[in-house]
DNA sequence: ACTATACACCAAAACGTTTTGGATGTCAAG
DNA sequence: CTTGACATCCAAAACGTTTTGGTGTATAGT
């Protein structure tokens, strides 16, 4: 049978509140009980059980992660290392990470209700933020702790870390202009999404920049996988004038551009640029790579678990608020960097 | 403050016992009683504290999950996949699933070593099982229930699902060499790895039907990332005798040894193939599409879910050690279909 | 000799639930 | 009027921990 503070206790002929006591180091035991108690508790390998010590805090000690999977294939590279992020920090302040998987809508709401009521969580982190998000909304009214990865729409008065989709979108516009491209299309996250407003935004300021407009019909809204990326980029391909460069709002979907654009046999980067956003590790190693912009996401995981965590713990959180700028990562699929793409080692033709 | 079973009490002026047993559905409660605490109940919003209840049981219906990450950029479509397999088959359940990242090693086995005797979960699945597993040595030990995805070596009296590997890598092996392959190179997984050894396997057989061998310098062992796969290639490119086929162990290295490939300008499919294993959802859409062998990832995850909520359960547990049959995906990264890749639309180079 | 002060300890309550082992009342049969 | 069967209810114990509010015993100060 499990060992428990009673064993202890009738072992070392010490009353249960003493051993309990020792254990956690309060100065009202003897030095030699203490000494004692904790020899004892080694020998018997004794771990207190967590079910009742939670109980008897009245916390969990646990951090509620429900990530909005879409569909049983559910498969996103930015999600694991988030998780990877957020896990990690959670483990090294001792909280459990409770990760769920609901498809957004009416249930969702359901399961946080739930875990809120049956106080299996102490707080949550919420992912991929929507524009009117219920799951924030609920959390607010009620008063229980969260910090999201990412805004909402109106009053935002609460904990958050965002990456600037708006200032890195603008970079990528920019740079694609710069390169010459003046039919940029978008491949659009849903639109209920947080950052897809953001991110269109900034392509639109990068144009206006140059006096440029974002014609309504290259702009296709997507689902982020690399199927739709590569689907939406086919019908472009196909239009009576297609775009010279894909913008896309995640890696996943440019990297199903560039399929798209490979199948139809053209070059991507010389006849279709195709930029990203996440930066995931898989960017770094396509071909060609991905022109893309970094979002710290392991870093951000951390981040948002760590402002959670000092959130419950009742300490400061400053900035409770944080958004980072991004970071343009300029590689080949933009057609920038041309000549290393194709003159390294296997010859073929060089642009300069 | 929360709704508990004495607020109910007192308000329909029961005691706590027949309120806890009406909820239940007991029916030593009367019909009356049974309503009257079930509409209270209702009004005042009761959900049972589940961290009493938990205590109480003496079960915490907790599933434990701690997955084996290398390093901060772990990302792996696969893992994301199975997550949600095995979370979906514990929520439908009742359970909660915990989810721990942990790196092999010395602290690996002390986490699920707390974790046990916590009492913080009442099972674990296990994933990507090595060779010499001590995780499942211990679990066996102790006794404590858990279902692996994967086999170890030597005794495998224990439940798990696994895909045949050897089957698998065999279909990929004759698929090749009736392509006319013959220098076959071998991205390999870590060798500490299970499914290592069956891959292997499966691909040496293949050949050796055809009175071929793998030589050993064709075979490189990867850590399973996409930018290992990338670099191995190089590296096999730039040989003295360069292989005509790459049969990478996964699907994330079959798409760096691609990249790899078309670096040095090359035609994967037509200069060297490239197959995978996994058929993680990017694989279908790459470009161009990855031959692999298909595992149903999800499925999987749910399988071994059920099956370990059985075992706690009690129930039966047959068969308890399933081994699926994989399926060959023939795309075109071999070279086989290339018809359709370089036809269909684009125009270019028909290779019937 | 009396009061402080510290020190070392502990019984009991509490957290919120389920289960055990009756208690009470009613009704029909004997 | 008893007896037994049945239906309905509940006090108390239990799960394993932490906290509260003490008690008793030295030692020091007056």
């Amino acid at each position: 049978m499990a060992v428990t503070l009673k064993e202890i206790a009738r072992r070392t002929g010490k009353s249960i509140t003493t051993v309990s006591r020792a254990l956690a180091g309060y100065d009202d035991v003897g030095a030699e009980t203490k000494t004692l108690v904790r020899r004892v508790a080694d020998e018997l390998g004794y771990t207190p059980n967590l079910l009742a010590q939670r109980l008897q805090k009245r916390r969990s000690d646990t951090i509620g992660l429900i990530l909005p999977t879409f569909g049983p294939r559910f498969s996103d590279p930015f999600f694991s290392e988030f998780l990877a992020g957020v896990g990690n920090m959670a483990a090294e302040h001792g909280y459990d990470l409770l990760v769920s998987t609901q498809p957004p809508g009416e249930r969702e709401l359901q399961v946080y209700r739930q875990k809120v009521q049956s106080r299996q969580v102490d707080g949550f982190v919420i992912v991929r933020t929507r524009r009117q998000d219920a799951r924030i909304r609920y959390l607010r009214e009620i008063g229980f702790p969260f910090v999201a990865f990412g805004r909402i729409e109106g009053d935002m008065d609460f904990p958050f870390v965002d990456v600037d989709g708006i200032q890195g979108m603008r970079m990528i516009g920019e740079h694609l202009i710069g390169l010459g491209h003046r039919r940029i299309a978008c491949l659009a996250p849903p639109a209920d999404l947080s950052f897809a407003e953001h991110r269109l935004i900034g392509l639109r300021q990068a144009l206006a920049t140059y006096g440029l407009e974002l014609a309504d019909s290259l702009v296709r809204p997507g689902d982020l996988t690399q199927k739709s990326g590569y689907q939406i980029t086919l019908q472009l391909l196909d239009s009576v004038q297609p775009p010279t460069a894909i913008a896309a709002c995640n890696d996943l979907m440019a990297l199903g551009a560039m399929s798209a654009i490979q199948e139809r046999r053209l070059i991507v980067g010389r006849d279709v640029a195709v930029t990203g956003f996440d930066d995931i590790p898989m960017a770094e190693h396509s071909h060609p790579p991905l022109t893309t912009v970094h979002q710290p996401i392991y870093q951000i995981g951390k981040t948002v678990c760590d402002m959670l965590i000092r959130l419950l713990k009742g300490l400061d959180v400053t900035p409770h608020q944080v958004i980072l700028a991004p970071k343009l990562m300029v590689r080949q699929s933009c057609g920038a960097n041309m000549h290393r793409f194709t003159t390294e080692k296997g010859g073929g033709v060089t642009i300069a």
